[in-house]
DNA sequence: TAAAAAAATCGACTGTGGTCAATTTTTTTT
DNA sequence: AAAAAAAATTGACCACAGTCGATTTTTTTA
C-alpha cells in the first residue's frame, strides 16, 4: 500500500522523465536547461534535484529504462537454434541501433556507463552484472553444442565479446567505422574471437 | 624562423599547461577554475580560450603529451625476444599505471578518447591510428615467429587486443576489478584471445 | 618611420548547473 | 482535532565555463 507521498514521488519522477524525453529529443541535451525542464514538468527547479543527483542522471535514467525494455524484448525473440555468432549479432546490433539513434545521448550514456564517476558506485556494478547474466544462457547453450570451450568462466567469455562490442562502438564514435560497416566489423571480430588469433594447422615450433 | 608572435604563442601555451599541471594535481580538475588557472599562468581568462577550446582540452593536451612520452620510452625498452603476451602486458600495464595514477584525469581522458564529441573529429582518428601503428612491429614479429596467424589484418589484431584492454579499464573504473588483479585479468584475456574460445577438437592435432 | 592592417589579449558579462534556508504539505503524535 | 514532527518543494542565490566587443601588441604596407 502506497501512501500519498509515495504515490506522488513516483508520479513526479515520471513527469520529470517525460518532460526530459520531450525536450531532450526536441532541442538536444545540452540545449535544454534544468529550469526549462522544471517548467515543462510543472515543478520547481530545486525539486528536480531531490529526484536526480545531476543533469546527466536524468538522461541516464531514461536511457537505462529504454535499454532494459529493448533487452527484455530481445531475449524473448532470439531464436535458440541460431548459432552463437548469429545470436550475438542480433543482440549487439539491436543495442547499437539504440545507442546510435541519437549520437549525443549514446555518447553521454556510454561515457558514464563505461568510465563512471566514483560516486555512482554499486548501481552500475549491478546493472553490468545483470546484463552479463542475461547473456549467460546463450553462452551455456553454445558450450553444450560444442561451439565454445567449456573450461572457461562464463564471465570471461561474456566479457570478451562485450569488449569487442565496446571497441566497435568506440571506432564508430571516432568515425573510423561508418554505420553500414558495423555489422561486418562485429562479425569479423566475433569470428576472430571464436577461432583464436593463434596460428593454426602447422604446429607452431617453439623458439 | 619563428616570429615574435609565434614564439610567444608556443611559450604561452606551455605556461598554461604548466599552470594546469600544478593546479590540477594539487587541487583536482573540477576544483580548479579557469580564472585561477589564468591567474597562475599570468594571463587573462579570455586568452586561455584562444589556446584551448574547452577546459577538458587542457587536461587532454597534458595527458596526451605525457602518454606520448611514456609510449616512446616504452617501445625503446621492450625486449624484442619476449613473447607476444609478455610484450603486450608490459605495454598495457604501463598505460594502465598512468591512467590509474590519477583516477579523475584518467576517467576524463578516456571518456573523451573512447567516446569523443563530434567536433574534435579527425585529431583523435589520427592519434588512435598512430598508436595502433606503434604496436604493429610487435604483431608482425609475433607473426614471423608463428605466435600469431598471418592471414589477418594487423589492424584487426591490434584492435582485438586493444578491446580487451578497454574492457579491463572499464571494469576497473566500475570497481569490478581491483588494482592488484589487473595484470591477472589482462593476462587471462590475452591467453583467451590467442587460443580462441572455440572448443578444440579432442582428437590430437596433426603434428 | 608613420599609418594601416592583422592578430592577440583582456575582463566584464551571460547562461546554466547545482545549493540551501525558508516555506508548504503530509504524516504522526497527543 | 490540534500540535508537533517529518518530508517535500521552492526560487533566490552562487560559482564557474565560455563569449565578445573593446583595447593593446605585432606585422605589414607605403
Amino acid at each position: 500500500m502506497y501512501s500519498i507521498r509515495e504515490q506522488n514521488k513516483i508520479q513526479k519522477r515520471k513527469c520529470i522523465l517525460d518532460a526530459a524525453v520531450q525536450l531532450f529529443t526536441r532541442n538536444g541535451y545540452e540545449q535544454t536547461s534544468i529550469e526549462e525542464l522544471a517548467r515543462q514538468a510543472g515543478i520547481g527547479k530545486g525539486t528536480i534535484y531531490s529526484y536526480f543527483q545531476t543533469k546527466k542522471d536524468i538522461l541516464r535514467a531514461f536511457c537505462e529504462d529504454e535499454l532494459e525494455y529493448i533487452r527484455s524484448e530481445l531475449t524473448a525473440k532470439t531464436s535458440a537454434d541460431a548459432s552463437l555468432k548469429e545470436q550475438l549479432l542480433v543482440i549487439y546490433l539491436a543495442e547499437f541501433r539504440y545507442v546510435s539513434r541519437n549520437k549525443e545521448f549514446g555518447r553521454l550514456l556510454l561515457q558514464e556507463k563505461i568510465f563512471p564517476q566514483e560516486h555512482h558506485g554499486m548501481e552500475d556494478f549491478n546493472i553490468q552484472n545483470q546484463y552479463f547474466e542475461l547473456l549467460y544462457p546463450i553462452y551455456e547453450q553454445a558450450q553444450k553444442r560444442g561451439e565454445l570451450r567449456d573450461d572457461m568462466e562464463l564471465l570471461h567469455i561474456s566479457g570478451h565479446f562485450y569488449a569487442l562490442y565496446l571497441l566497435v562502438l568506440s571506432c564508430w564514435f571516432n568515425g573510423m567505422i561508418p554505420t553500414e560497416e558495423i555489422e561486418q566489423s562485429l562479425s569479423t571480430l566475433i569470428d576472430q574471437t571464436i577461432t583464436g588469433l593463434q596460428k593454426r594447422s602447422p604446429a607452431p615450433e617453439k623458439v
